[in-house]
RNA sequence: GCACCCGUAGCUCAGCUGGAUAGAGCACUCGCCUUCUAAGCGAAUGGUCGCAGGUUCGAAUCCUGCCGGGUGCGCCA
């Protein structure tokens, strides 16, 4: 992506400082030497354990240019380095200086940063563009995810786009990225006519009162069963025929067929708004696939009278096959358009009506071959945003015994992995808080649900966000229902255990604090981790990954519980007390930032 | 046939813009609740990084070929 990061972490651009005055004084006679802050601070990361330093800075780069071996330029700029008033001290180890940083500084710049809330608001990255007239500003982007069909279920495979989704619009606007969310819905298309046609035709059930969206979903796929059933009979004609009639009341947008589906989109769309709800994702556009239906055809028409098309077998399209892209069709003999066709159309309004540098499609990876053609199309008729266009891939959810698909009805439905996983959370966790037992506190039964629904809402999201996005998700019921190790749950158990321990001891932000203190090794650990979350969630929006976040999160979880346990706090003396009551805090900041991030809640309790 | 993705511990996965001894989780085995939430912590076990070459001071990481699995490639979306 185009956004360059900043010098924002203040203890790697100190480093980075002293670095680059080091080579200078050290070499200042050296030909082709020209070394930059910037480049620097980029090769400063943590090293790899904490008896080697807290930071290292390997010399490899530094080698060609100065024509020396890294552990004698190491050696060279041991001394000249220490001089930073952040370092406690500096080794040169081969090839590497591994950095020591004061307990004073990480306090302070990292501690008191977090907990004050500062560390949250800095500027990771540089996002300023320049408009028309020179002016800066920042960077805008749209992140069009969630391209559910209506008149379907929404199944668990749809959470992985809407979980991918939101985390990646969540990080974007954290790093400061002016950043619009966007859905396109599909509502029109034969799987609407088939759906309507065995909900008009055959359908002997009543209408339920409530969850109409997903019995709607089931009308769909009892329609695909009794079309295929039919195939080859003296059915299979009068079938088609009334599905082309569906199809054409739906493009004149009259007749009782319109009607109806003007209805039932409607309850697809409170199953949506459901879901969006429980998932916690707000879009700022929903751009309905009939709403670019139409100017789609038009536009792709004016093209071809430009000369900008070809006709081909009757079908109107683009000949791509010298970018090894086959032919990308347009129109078809018939006179419709494509899916290709809409996201031509849709492409040109999202720019038009966003101005956006950089539109971004999460969509999976079956859809690679389309958005190349769709995006070479753009460009080839002078569509300049067209090389601002990116497709964002990602692998399927599947079952067990292999791919979902709601056209044969084999599918977990979203809502009915919510509740099983929030029963057994509560049968497993939450229930012993309802009763009278003195060991633990009351709680109500509203308390309760809540919390349950923020654990299983933890453990769905963490699960799909937390692989990279090129892997395959395999969905199984009883895998996801545990809840130890690497989940949302375990991470949200260290964010309620610091809210608890802080209430308990009574946290305040000013409480005196001795930086000096913190001797143990898990104290430092942590410390030099949540320095680190910044970087993370920076890499992570350049890459538009999650799962660095994840595994982020994962281990200054786990990081936590070793300092929980190795050190008491509640016992130490008041100062030291005080102080890591400050780390602990400090931790839970990040974390509940960090979730957020990925659109899970922090619980306070669990 | 062509294109893209995946192949790392028994299972699920990190690590991949080359760099310090290949890491987690689950499972299995041991230990830790009269102490701040045991959804936790500690310890032990477990790997020819698919195979073969190449580039390099250095390759799980980059390049080539092969093998195995998945997906896509004109009238669906």
């Amino acid at each position: 992506m185009k956004v360059k990061p900043l010098p924002f972490n203040p203890i790697f651009k100190a480093l980075a400082q002293s670095i680059v005055a080091a080579i200078h004084e050290v070499y200042s006679n050296e030909e082709g030497l020209d070394i930059e802050l910037s480049q620097v601070y980029s090769m400063l990361g943590l090293a790899p354990n904490l008896k080697m330093g807290h930071i290292a800075f390997g010399c490899f780069p530094l080698a060609k240019a100065l024509r020396k071996g890294p552990p004698q330029i190491a050696a060279q700029l041991k001394d000249h380095v220490a001089n930073c008033p952040l370092v406690e001290e500096v080794q040169a180890q081969g090839p590497y200086l591994n950095f020591f940083i004061k307990k004073e500084s990480l306090g302070e710049l990292v501690i008191a940063a977090a907990n004050s809330h500062a560390l949250f608001e800095t500027e990771i990255f540089d996002l300023t563009t320049q408009d028309e007239k020179g002016k800066k500003r920042n960077e805008k982007w749209m992140i069009e995810y969630s391209q559910p069909n209506t008149h379907k279920i929404l199944h668990v495979g749809h959470m992985r786009n809407l979980c991918l989704g939101n985390a990646l619009v969540r990080m974007c606007r954290y790093a400061g990225i002016d950043t619009s969310a966007v859905t396109y819905p599909g509502d029109v298309g034969t799987h609407v006519a088939k759906c309507l046609w065995y909900y008009k035709f055959h359908n002997q059930e009543e209408v339920p009162k409530e969850d109409k969206g997903a019995w709607l979903g089931q009308m769909y796929t009892k329609a695909n069963t009794l079309l295929e059933e039919q195939r080859g009979t003296d059915k299979e004609a009068e079938n088609r025929e009334s599905l082309t009639h569906i199809l054409k009341e739906l493009h004149d947008q009259k007749g009782e067929f319109y009607d109806l589906w003007l209805e039932t989109k409607s309850w697809s769309v409170e199953l949506m708004k459901e879901t969006y709800s429980w998932a916690d994702v707000e879009f700022d556009r929903w751009f309905w696939e009939s709403e670019v239906d139409a100017p789609s055809l038009t536009y792709v028409k004016e093209l071809y009278d430009q000369g900008k098309l070809i006709k081909d077998e009757g079908a109107i399209g683009m000949d791509l096959s010298d970018d090894k892209l086959g032919f990308c069709m347009l129109i078809k003999t018939d006179g419709t358009g494509l899916y290709a066709t809409k996201d031509v159309e849709l492409a040109r309004k999202k720019f038009k009506e966003y101005g956006v540098d950089k539109n971004i499609y999460v969509v999976d990876n079956r859809q690679a071959h389309h958005f190349k053609q769709v995006f070479k199309v753009l460009e080839k008729v002078g569509f300049e945003k067209a090389k601002d266009c990116h497709h964002l891939q990602y692998e399927m959810v599947e079952l067990p015994d292999g791919a979902m698909s709601s056209r044969k009805g084999n599918i977990v439905p979203l809502m009915e992995l919510v509740s099983e996983m929030e029963k057994t959370i509560k049968e497993n966790y939450l229930e012993k808080y309802l009763s009278d037992d003195s060991d633990h506190e009351k709680w109500s039964q509203e308390e309760v649900d809540r919390t349950a629904r923020m654990i299983a809402g933890g453990a769905i999201k963490y699960g799909m966000v937390r692989v990279d996005n090129n892997r395959k998700i395999v969905f199984d019921m009883k895998e996801w229902l545990k809840l130890d190790g690497e989940t949302g749950p375990y991470l949200q158990y260290v964010h309620a255990r610091i809210h608890s321990l802080c209430n308990k001891l009574g946290y305040r932000e000013e409480m005196p604090v001795n930086w000096e203190l913190l001797k143990e090794e898990s104290e430092t650990a942590l410390m030099v981790k949540l320095m680190d979350f910044n970087q993370t969630v920076a890499t992570g929006v350049q890459k538009l990954q999650t799962l660095g976040v994840c595994n982020y999160l994962f281990e200054l979880g786990k990081l936590f519980n070793s300092f929980y346990a190795e050190c008491p706090i509640g016992k130490a003396e008041e100062e030291l007390k005080h102080t890591r009551l400050a780390l602990a805090h400090a931790t839970g900041e990040v974390m509940r930032e960090g979730l957020s991030l990925l659109g899970i809640e922090a619980p306070t309790k669990m």
